[in-house]
DNA sequence: AACGATACGGAGCAATGTTCCGCTTTGTCA
DNA sequence: TGACAAAGCGGAACATTGCTCCGTATCGTT
């Protein structure tokens, strides 16, 4: 048997517009639910959202890892995408980095129920949490930068830091409905602006 | 209001005798099951295991996650108490060192599973965590010194550093059914062992 | 022995996971 | 364009599990 399957250079017939289409329903629907009830929320739930019937879910990620690890992929992907962008429609530098971290924390949401969902495979998961870096700490240190050059907050962070602070304050998001995550991020980030001249 | 309740001297009436026998048997049971099944085994299968119904265990343990401190405490102690014993009882001190690491092999199947159990509430966690290691280096340390004079192994292995190693060498067993950390840890112990004078 | 307190068991209900198959949509080819 | 096969969809139906509730059994005390 020579290679593996799925060669065959045929182009194996592209799958169908509706089943594309479906697939990004999901993942943002699943993304969205992920936030709010949790990476464990009923797959009901999710297909209700995203308008589809469970076998459609079940088709797309057989597993629910399978589910979470597309969202992770899929999240990472907007948050890069969405820093650039951000930066170039808010008003100043520090307001994008606030709403840039904002997105952030949704998918930190995602990103730990990740590490359960993958209890065991250490490896998958950490070739996940290195695709991570390397796609987010750019578009965060492009961000930090910006602010600092326009003066708003004060130099000296480096983007990695950041991140690993706000990540582990999103721990045990869902341990206590009073520990709010947010609101120890934002003053995370109001310790870091550069004190206003008065 | 002085105090919190609870207080008021009173013995309380002790539990029923039966009430304590059966919150022993379910903690056998659930370590049992949880070695082979894990700890998101269904309540049913433990309470069958233990021949209780599964509102016995509903009342002992309100929350699976009570169920799998429980065992894990148990545990710890089970697994310190039996280090002396198996020195005293075993044909050598390396013996009892693999008697003892097999021992603490079943035991990191909750402890792993706890981790997820408590997945965010990671204060408690840590405690639990100190705990786990202030009972069970000393014993594993006692075990590896007497090997050690006993010439059969070779000096210089801390027993925090194997346990570590052991630990990590037993995550990820529940994703691939072909492998086994209990042979590879047999691996880090033969490699432990002086050479045999031929 | 009698009685109140305590604990037990497991049927039953609700929530969720997973499968399966008839029906619909899509893409292709004449 | 019309027809047809393949691909995909939806959700009912079944399976599994969590959790509660209450009649019954057991225990400890008087």
């Amino acid at each position: 048997m020579p290679a593996t399957g799925q060669s065959e250079g045929r182009p194996a017939r592209s799958k169908r517009a509706d089943a594309l289409r479906n697939q990004q329903t999901l993942l943002t629907a699943a993304a969205a639910v992920f936030v709010t009830s949790g990476v464990n929320a009923p797959i009901r739930e999710i297909a209700a959202r995203a308008g589809v019937g469970m076998g459609t879910i079940y088709r797309h990620f057989p597993t629910r890892a399978d589910l979470v690890v597309a969202v992770y992929r899929h999240q990472v992907e907007a948050c890069a995408e969405a820093g650039p962008t951000l930066l170039a429609n808010a008003d100043s530098p520090l307001a994008a980095l606030r709403q840039w971290v904002d997105l952030f924390i949704d998918f930190l949401v995602t990103k730990h129920g990740l590490a359960n969902a993958m209890q065991s495979d250490s490896s998958g998961f950490d070739a996940l949490h290195t695709y991570f870096l390397d796609r987010l700490v750019p578009v965060c240190t492009q961000l930090l930068d910006a602010a600092v050059n326009a003066g708003e907050i004060r130099p000296g962070m480096h983007a990695h830091e950041l991140m690993r602070g706000i990540g582990n304050l999103c721990i045990g998001h869902d341990s206590d409905p009073r520990y709010d995550p947010r609101r120890l991020v934002e003053l995370l980030l109001r310790g870091l602006q550069r004190p206003q001249s008065s």
